[in-house]
DNA sequence: CAAAATGTTTCCATATAATTCAACTTTTTA
DNA sequence: TAAAAAGTTGAATTATATGGAAACATTTTG
């Protein structure tokens, strides 16, 4: 941890794309995808907080939390409750979508 | 939740598709995308449980809990951590991300 | 229908996520 | 560059998700 996560520079939302699932032109825009996981989630909350132009402190007041709350959200890899993901992004009045791909070839498998 | 929850059948991905997203011609197929809804979850796992032919205690076995916790899993409206979304999931090899779709026009709310 | 298999529920323990407060650090700005 | 604003961290607390065991209910099957 020493340079790396050191001078981690914010990303926009659409710099998380591009170095997570690449330009494979997804072709409606503000819609950005990835795997689940814990790390990123954290990147999306503070890129999309930034891009509605909020403070920690302001997003924390829609929720009901404080900073600090915020801070751990978005910075550290724990683990999260739907509840709080969703609690985050609809403050942030963005839409969270899930989705589940199961693989065909799978299916004899069990 | 006399008659609601009462004789709610099982339904297939596909279904559940049919009923939350609607015809709208996915084209990808068995690529199911909704919101994010703790309901929906455990009736997504019980869907790909099924297509995979497992009881709720093999899948507990793969995962290595009891059969009670799929149950509580699949039927229960209660939270749910990511870590534990990932292990069904993936013990049930399916694949599952996540999306934030953020409005433009609320730009300028803030 | 009886037995076996599968699924559900309740009670309980344990682990850990959510949260606050306050001190501290980093970044911004006047 | 000093003050203000924004963000981070650690310690402590509270709330709740995870999980097991066992009894019960429902469904399946011979």
């Amino acid at each position: 941890m020493e340079t790396k996560n050191k001078k981690m520079k914010m990303m926009t939302l659409g710099q998380l794309k591009d170095r997570d699932i690449g330009e494979i032109g997804t072709p409606e825009r503000d819609k950005y995808e990835f795997d689940l996981r814990m790390e990123l989630l954290g990147e999306m909350i503070k890129s999309v907080r930034k891009e509605r132009n909020l403070t920690q402190e302001q997003l924390g007041e829609l929720i009901g939390v404080q900073k600090s709350q915020i801070s751990k959200l978005e910075r550290s890899t724990k683990n999260v409750t739907i509840e709080t993901i969703l609690k985050v992004f609809k403050a942030l009045k963005a839409n969270v979508k899930f989705s589940v791909e199961m693989n065909e070839l799978e299916f004899n498998v069990a």
